[in-house]
DNA sequence: TGTACATCAGTGAACGCGCGTTCACTGATGTAC
DNA sequence: TGTACATCAGTGAACGCGCGTTCACTGATGTAC
C-alpha cells in the first residue's frame, strides 16, 4: 500500500475514534460532522471522501463502538469463578464510574432512543449490537433461573435502561438509588 | 372568567394535547414548535403567548403527560388481588400494544436519552416523573423480594429499558423477544 | 536518475434547509361613559 | 342602551443560526518516461 493510501487509513481511523467519543457523549444528533472532524485534527470538506454520509459514519460508528466496548466489558472474566461472572458484568456496567464516564463506555444510551423515535435508521445496526451483547453474557451465566437466552435479553434491558435513566437523572439523589437498585434486582435474578 | 380567557385557557390545553402526542411519538428534539401549533389547529406566532420557550412547554408537557400516564398504568388495580398487581402492571407497560402505540403511552422512552445527552435540562420534571411511578409500583407491591423501594426502582428501569430497546428494535425478531424476556424477568423478581 | 505530469487527501468557503424566536398587524371581545 | 376606544389571542412573514452537504482549489505524493 502507498504511503498515501497509509495516510487516509490512519484519517478514517482517527475519524471513527472521534466519532465513538462525540457519539457517546452527545448522541447521533450531537455528534456533528464538522465537530467529528475537528476532534480528528481535520477540517469538515474532507468528510466525504471517507464516508458516504453522516448516516454512513453512525452505522460504521456503532458497530465499532460496540464491538470495542464489549471487549473492555467481558474482559478478564475467563480468570474469575463461573458463578462469579454475570455479577461482575452487572457491577461493571451499572457502576458509578461507567455513568460518569460515558465516552468510554457503552454506545447504547447515546442512540436507543434516538434510534427508537425515528423511522428507525440505524436499527439494524442497533439489533446487531443487542444481539452480541446478550449473546455474551449469555455465556457467562451459570445455573440460570430463566430460559438463557431470556434472562441474558432481559439482563441487557435492566443494565440498559438503569444506566440511561442514573445519567438522565445525574446530580439527584435518584441517580445513585437507581444504580444500586438495579444491581440488587440484576443479583435477585442471578441468585437462583 | 370573561370569555376571552376562557378561549385562552382552552387554547392552552389543545397546545399541551397536541405537544404530548408529538413528544411521545418523536422526542424532544422531533416535536417542533410549528408542528405543535398546527396539531392544536394554531399557527406558530401564537406559541409565545402561551408559553415562555420551547423548554417550558417541554417540561410541563412531561409532567402532564407522566400524569395522565400513570393514570392510565394503574387504572383499576384495586379490584384486583394485591399479589397480582405488580405484575398486570408489567404486562400492560411491556405490552405489544404499548410499544406499537407511544403517542398514547409513557412519556419516558421518548425523554431519558435526550435528556442524558444533553446538560441535564427537564432533569427535574423526569426526577419527578421517575419517583411518582416508582411510588406507585411500590404501593402495588406485595412480600418484596427486596426494600420496597429499591425493587420498585429496579422495576423502572427494567420496563423503561425494555420498552424502548423494544421500540428501538421495531421490524426485528428481537423486538417481540425483548418484551417476554423482560416480562419474564420481572415475573422472576415478583414471584418471591 | 531526473523531469514533467497525474492523482488525490484535505482545505475553506458557500449552499440550502429547517428550526426557534420575534414582531407588526388584525379583528373579535371587553370596558367606559 | 348605544357608541367610541382599549385590549389581546392569534396571524403570517421575517430573522438568525446551525446543520449536512457540495465544490473549486491546493500541495504533497505517486507515476511514466
Amino acid at each position: 500500500m502507498t504511503r498515501k493510501a497509509e495516510q487516509k487509513e490512519q484519517s478514517h481511523e482517527t475519524i471513527l475514534a472521534s466519532a465513538s467519543r462525540l457519539l457517546r457523549e452527545r448522541g447521533i444528533a450531537g455528534a456533528r460532522v464538522a465537530e467529528v472532524m475537528k476532534g480528528a485534527g481535520l477540517t469538515v470538506g474532507g468528510f466525504y471522501a471517507h464516508f458516504a454520509s453522516k448516516e454512513a459514519l453512525i452505522d460504521e460508528t456503532i458497530r465499532r463502538t460496540g464491538a470495542a466496548m464489549r471487549a473492555r466489558l467481558f474482559a478478564g472474566l475467563d480468570d474469575k469463578a463461573k458463578a462469579d461472572r454475570a455479577e461482575i458484568i452487572v457491577k461493571r456496567y451499572l457502576s458509578a464510574a461507567h455513568r460518569d464516564e460515558p465516552a468510554d463506555g457503552c454506545p447504547l444510551p447515546a442512540v436507543v432512543g434516538e434510534i427508537a423515535n425515528t423511522a428507525g435508521e440505524h436499527a439494524g445496526a442497533l439489533a446487531e449490537q443487542v444481539e452480541a451483547m446478550a449473546a455474551e453474557i449469555e455465556a457467562h451465566l451459570a445455573a440460570p433461573s430463566l430460559p438463557r437466552h431470556q434472562l441474558a435479553l432481559g439482563l441487557v434491558a435492566l443494565l440498559y435502561g438503569g444506566l440511561s435513566l442514573a445519567r438522565a437523572l445525574r446530580g439527584t439523589p435518584l441517580s445513585n438509588e437507581m444504580l444500586r437498585a438495579c444491581r440488587g434486582l440484576a443479583r435477585l435474578v442471578l441468585a437462583r
